[in-house]
DNA sequence: CTCATCTACAACCATTTGGTTGTACGTTAG
DNA sequence: CTAACGTACAACCAAATGGTTGTAGATGAG
């Protein structure tokens, strides 16, 4: 499987293109409905060649395709993607979740554990005594 | 509750974050043991204040805090973060799943009439005739 | 105390980003 | 056909980004 290769550039563009409350705001108009670049120029305080570009963005990040409609263009959000870099997300917190079951083990395992001893306990005092 | 503030430019600072591969990696170290920023720093091919601010923009997302051990600067992800984005891309999906929803509504409601006439039909048919 | 380590931050530079305007091309309406 | 619309793209600009080096402040080791 190959598909590694795409993950890591692709996941930069994805989130890249995500970072943009315009480029959200695409995305959420038309995951709803399919809507063509100069509608949506029209609903935001700038340029068309600015949505344009936003449009672009989201197309090279894989987060839109566009239809040809007549002399329109549509765009439409793919599902598909946005799964994917939820994906990328939920890796995270699985990651996560491993070290806190770790964390756990090494207390559970703790012989003489008095007491449910934070986690942090040990790498958290750190002898502030009577210096300064 | 006036938790919609948070969640605009937050989630721009939050998805900006995400899409640098280097702060990734950051973030996918620290979420399975807390790190140092030297530590961190050593383990990239880029100078110490390129990591620190690599840091500081996860810092400044939410995305990890830090704390004091010593004179080192430990560096943990934030759980809690890193589903809020999730939560973001979630609704974008749940958004999706409604307009399939209404599609296939439209499609059920659909008796076996010829010209199925919906407002929209105005701007529907292209009239992609015998022209051209 | 002194020294080495870890960190913070400013100044600087090249590149990218997000916006603008202007021009050109394809398609549909009359 | 011409005119209007929707799009594509190039050129340009200010600001942000991602990197560098250098300097200075805390902190722990000896």
């Amino acid at each position: 499987m190959v598909v590694d290769e795409l993950t890591d550039a692709a996941v930069d563009r994805a989130f890249h293109a995500l970072g943009d409350a315009t480029r959200r705001d695409i995305l959420r108009r038309c995951v709803q409905d399919d809507s063509s670049v100069s509608r949506l120029a029209a609903a935001y305080p700038m340029s068309f060649a600015a949505v344009q570009k936003h449009v672009a963005v989201l197309e090279r990040a894989g987060l839109v395709t566009k239809h040809r409609r007549g002399r329109e263009q549509l765009v439409r959000t793919d599902p598909d993607a946005v799964q994917r870099a939820r994906q990328a997300l939920d890796q995270l917190e699985l990651a996560w979740r491993e070290r806190v079951d770790r964390m756990s083990q090494l207390l559970a395992q703790t012989p003489d554990a008095p007491g449910p001893d934070p986690p942090e306990s040990m790498e958290n005092h750190p002898r502030r005594g009577p210096n300064r």
